[in-house]
RNA sequence: GUUCCCUUCGUCUAGAGGCCUAGGACACGUCCCUUUCACGGAUGAGACACGGGUUCGACUCCCGUAGGGAACGCCA
């Protein structure tokens, strides 16, 4: 189906939302794979029974999809129907297939039932942390024949299987796409547990095991990940399969530089949803953060992104997601975003029960005059809020304390009376300075005692977005219905 | 502590030994536009962590130091 070896893989783990960094990966497996006319595999990585749930997961694809991405083998959104020639793509659906490679590497000797208990691993740990060396468990049942061990298994204990780490002092060597050679010492790590007592393998396994199985080329993963490439490659090695090509991506941070969460506002796709970004922005400036085009442009299309992405334009320092940066692109695609678009996907941040004039007119007219003002689709709110039909304005202090002015009275009935002499249906933008001068001379007042009431009789505010920008878009019932509810 | 990774303006980054008086973007300051705010335009301030090498020449290469991050789980 695919020209191309090309097969990369976006591995969550449904254990909550989707984080920004994990969006960031995902787009860059996916940038990745269509500029290779490569694969883009999604697989479930739920080995951890106690915390996946199929909730999180059906939300991780969701946020996959809204930003954009699709994948060519793995769960469908929603459905989960699985479709490739790889599955199954869920985990914890793989474990026959896994107990196939761990028998192979139990009969090799390359891997044992371990009966260690918490507290002697404990007591172990202690001693390796006093000692200042890295924790290398000691396993008296590392050179216990098959049977022995099957024998205190047939007597109800349940045994841990570890793999057998006996590099010694072997340094493995690779290439990292994005750090270079990176060498890692056999000596780091000691025996470590590939399947739970439970009968559930880890992940350092599954991982491993599944990018040979699936033939991925490629593996874009977190930094977090790099150490853990050691454990990967020993198995790897072990079960004489191909190691794909690793880059590890810098890490994500929030701006006091600790890894990006939740304490730093946003941090879940979800977040930047509901705060009314637009998916594109955000996996525009995501690709940002750690990756440059080579023209220097920085509003780039999914399109640009996939013909332009290159490893080695990658940064390997960790960086700051900023939001402010991320506000100011937002902005820049809200501006260029097509009316309807505009609409349906601010439905959502409106109140049900706002009602706006009808034409396609007059929601051209008002995206085009109001887009200027806003930076994300929650921004549109309060502004189409000052638009709804019905004649009800929500004072504020500096708004009522406008209403208060001996003067405004005076100005509020000028300004009815012109206004229902109006002949159109809306006030053209020409004829506001004309509208407000005779309010004036009739009136008898100027300065901020004149623009001020007519702010508020016409938006509810005494300050704010311009006010000529405004008016053109409130029918003129409306304006006299508001008018009149003030004058009271 | 041990191992690994990282280090250019406040932030994201450009920079592959002379093109660097270090470029761009966001944010910030000033000015213009504007009755206010925003948008837009112009302009300004602002960085090679430090110390040694290598070299005619180092932001770029090497070595240290300091600082930051990650890993050291029957989490991923």
């Amino acid at each position: 189906m695919k020209n191309s070896n090309v097969r990369v893989r976006f591995a969550p783990s449904p254990t909550g939302y989707l984080h920004v960094g994990g969006a960031r990966t995902a787009l860059y497996n996916y940038l990745f794979a269509k500029q290779h006319g490569g694969s883009f595999v999604l697989r479930v990585e739920d080995t951890d029974e106690a915390r996946s749930t199929t909730e999180s997961l059906v939300s991780m694809l969701d946020d996959l999809s809204w930003m954009g991405l699709k994948w060519d083998e793995g769960p469908a959104p929603k459905t989960l129907d699985e479709k490739g020639d790889f599955g199954p793509y869920r985990q914890s659906d793989r474990k026959e297939i896994y107990f196939k490679h761990i028998n192979e590497l139990i009969k090799d000797g390359r891997a044992y039932y371990c009966f260690l208990t918490e507290e002697e691993l404990d007591a172990q740990r202690e001693e390796a942390k006093k000692a200042g060396e890295p924790f290398r468990p000691n396993s008296p049942y590392r050179d216990w024949s098959v049977d022995q061990a099957k024998e205190k298994i047939d007597n109800g204990e349940k045994p841990t299987i570890r793999f057998k780490n006996d590099h010694g002092e072997k340094l493995y060597t690779f290439k990292d796409l994005v750090r270079g050679e990176v060498s890692l010492p056999a000596s780091m790590i000691g025996d470590f547990v590939i399947a739970r007592s439970n009968g559930m393998p880890v992940y350092n396994f599954v991982c491993a095991v599944d990018d040979a199985l699936m033939k991925i080329s490629h593996v874009f993963r977190a930094e977090e990940h790099l150490n853990n490439t050691l454990r990967q490659l020993m198995i790897i090695e072990a079960l004489k399969m191909e190691a794909p090509i690793y880059a590890h991506l810098s890490i994500m941070l929030g701006g006091d530089r600790q890894k990006l969460s939740k304490r730093h506002g946003a941090a879940s796709l979800t977040d930047f949803k509901e705060k009314g970004y637009l998916p594109q922005a955000l996996s525009n400036f995501i690709a940002l953060v750690g990756w440059s085009s080579p023209s220097g442009e920085e509003i780039l299309s999914m399109e640009q992104m996939i013909k332009e992405f290159s490893t080695e334009r990658l940064h390997s320092a960790s960086a700051v997601f900023d939001q402010e940066k991320l506000k100011w692109m937002n902005a820049q695609y809200l501006r260029e975003m097509n009316t309807e678009d505009f609409f349906k996907r601010s439905k959502e941040f409106f109140k049900s029960d706002w009602k706006f004039p009808e034409s396609g007119d007059w929601r051209e007219k008002s995206f085009s005059a109001l887009k200027s003002s806003m930076e994300t689709l929650d921004d549109a709110a309060p502004l189409y809020e000052m638009l709804k039909l019905g004649g009800e304005l929500d004072l504020n202090d500096q708004a009522k304390d406008v209403i208060s002015w001996e003067s405004t009275s005076k100005v509020l009935q000028v300004w009815k009376g012109l206004l229902s002499k109006a002949e159109s249906e809306y006030i053209n933008p020409e004829q506001i300075d004309g509208l407000i001068n005779t309010v004036k001379a009739e009136a008898e007042v100027k300065g901020k005692f004149l623009f001020m009431p007519i702010r508020v009789a016409s938006i509810g505010k005494a300050q704010g977005t311009e006010i000529k920008d405004l008016i053109p878009l409130i029918p003129v019932s409306e304006l006299v219905l508001r008018a009149d509810k003030l004058i009271g």
